[in-house]
DNA sequence: GTCACTTATTGAATCGATTTACATCGGAAG
DNA sequence: CTTCCGATGTAAATCGATTCAATAAGTGAC
């Protein structure tokens, strides 16, 4: 059974096919008694409007693509969150996209939503998509990056302030005693990584008695974690800091997993802080002090830079920048 | 600057609009001059196609819609990456859409894929769609029902046998010495919950010595674990557990925080088994022993189900139950 | 009863890519 | 030299919904 189409509700409703469409987009421009027979045809047909057919005469498709870097990071998954809320209320399907942090997948989408001609992109970017992402603006697609300042460049961008979270994280440290600080995590090439732990060195310069030291590590999970911790554990007693921040909250649970295992007390022999502040924080065995980032507020605002993009075009580039909180829990604090 | 089309293309390379869609689609019923010519002209167009013209056209949208009841949930991203990967091979983009456990959001999600005209849909349904989604089958929109079993409906499913997963778990603990188990989490309409606790039940059936008992919680989160907890410590030693199976591996963090900071050594004076087997299970302090779900390999075999049904509409309806794999962690074993 | 004016409705054109049926051409075969 | 063929290329129809310009039907005012 082929599906039905206007055509179709309009013969049954004894109207033409310009009538249904009126009633459906227009219903101030038809009278109550036509709107009721056009809605019954429609019930008795069980049509579905095709919304290819729409969006080509339309010449536009209100739906928003958004690329993620992760869709198994609960950071990721509350900044979709919060723009998808944001983009429902403006009658705007939302299009996600995970790029898994591969240069080839993340143009995937960006081809796929180019074609499907979407009304505009979130995206926190993988590769050097950059020119891309300009081009896609100058052809009436408008771009709000998340997550990386974009810079003096032309496009709108939403990101944390991730040099203040590493500063946040140490000072607090510094207040609960820490004197030797090791900051544990991630590629030193990762931006993030770099911000966070510059941050954190800051802090510590305005402190004499204080001292950071980097421990990098190939990826940011608990793996890493515990194989960096263990490497401190078999310094001698001397050499070793008195408290860790991890650059997320996953290396800072193996941390955690490894101290605990090798009866190291948490706060009192070492503090311990990460970075997110995802749920498992929170529910780690020694709750985990840590650094949040307000994931879905981000998502929403820049559904609404998106929205303001797309309403008019010629609205000016905008960079906000968000500030990270620090959120104190047991390990760090007896 | 309006988009580029096809006649823009074709004027470009000296060529007609049927040319440069056949270099496009039939690249060998095209002489390799004018193919050259044509992919030059694109590329100093910049010509993206246009989807919707493309779709209305050809009839169908390649593309398949999934239907998540919780994107937060890892069990759920694993599920949605074995889909993509598999259908990504096929061609096929996926269109995520997230139902947070709300009825509403889950039937706005189909009617877009089915004004999308989607080649078909996956979906964890949480409402009462099932007559819904039949009406879709039956327009010729195929469904694969995940983690639900549809019974004798013609529907076909990829489902855990739950059941057999809680009979695991109890097993595991009964040898391990257990004599008292007491199951925690969930409320008990939820069927998984359900199901899990049946299947301990049964295994406990089988051994005199040993017994269950289940608590019941609102939620299914780490706060409901350490609330049931504390009632649990609050009874006198002998009428407690020496054994506990959470029903999902949040509730069973949320335990494991409470024992330990209540100076209950796992395992020693009691064993915890958990269900999901989520990352953060095998990263907790005391690594927490699990039942694991094919979540991957459940979201490829439903896209592969569903590929059948969309090549052909008459193929069989199928019913997979996949089988849980117990994980031996330390909460379960010295 | 006529004119001006609002309200309802409709036929035909349109969006952009694809496809079908047909035209063209160079050369091979007779 | 004619005929036929495969290989290329093209004009025009098509997908389904929406919109524009135009028609038809009411409503009042004079």
């Amino acid at each position: 059974m082929a599906m039905a189409q206007v055509r179709d509700v309009a013969e049954r409703a004894g109207v033409s096919p310009a009538t249904v469409s009126n009633a459906l987009n227009h219903p101030q421009r038809v009278s109550e008694r036509t709107l009721a027979k056009v809605h019954a045809a429609i019930e008795e047909l069980g049509y579905v409007r095709n919304d290819a057919a729409r969006q080509l005469r339309a010449g536009f498709n209100p739906a928003v693509g958004l690329i993620v870097l992760d869709a198994a990071n609960p950071y990721f998954t509350d900044v979709a969150g919060g723009a998808e809320q944001h983009l429902r209320d403006l009658g705007r399907p939302l299009l996600l996209g995970n790029s898994s942090q591969e240069s080839d997948r993340e143009v995937t989408y960006l081809n796929l939503f180019e074609q499907q001609r979407v009304a505009g992109i979130l995206i926190a970017p993988v590769g050097n998509v950059l020119p891309r992402l300009r081009k896609l603006k100058s052809n009436g697609i408008p771009v709000v990056i998340i997550d990386r300042k974009a810079g003096a460049d032309e496009l709108s961008s939403v990101s944390v302030d991730d040099e203040r979270g590493g500063w946040l994280a140490a000072d607090h440290l510094i207040s609960q005693g820490a004197t030797r600080i090791a900051v544990v995590g991630g590629p030193e090439g990762l931006r993030q990584v770099r911000n966070r732990l510059r941050g954190a060195q800051q802090r510590v310069r305005q402190c004499a008695e204080a001292a950071v030291e980097y421990i990098a590590t190939s990826a940011m999970d608990a793996a890493a974690g515990r194989t960096a911790t263990e490497a401190l554990l078999s310094r001698e007693a001397k050499q070793r800091p008195d408290a860790v921040f991890a650059t997320n909250d996953l290396v800072a649970l193996g941390v955690l997993q490894v101290l605990v295992r090798s009866g190291i007390s948490v706060p009192q022999d070492i503090l311990l802080a990460g970075y997110d502040d995802i749920e498992f924080a929170a529910n780690a065995t020694i709750p985990i002090t840590s650094i949040r980032q307000p994931a879905a507020e981000m998502g929403e605002h820049a559904a609404q830079l998106l929205q303001r993009a797309i309403e008019d075009p010629a609205s000016p580039v905008q960079h906000t920048v968000f500030q990270p909180e620090l959120i104190i829990r047991e390990s760090t604090q007896a």
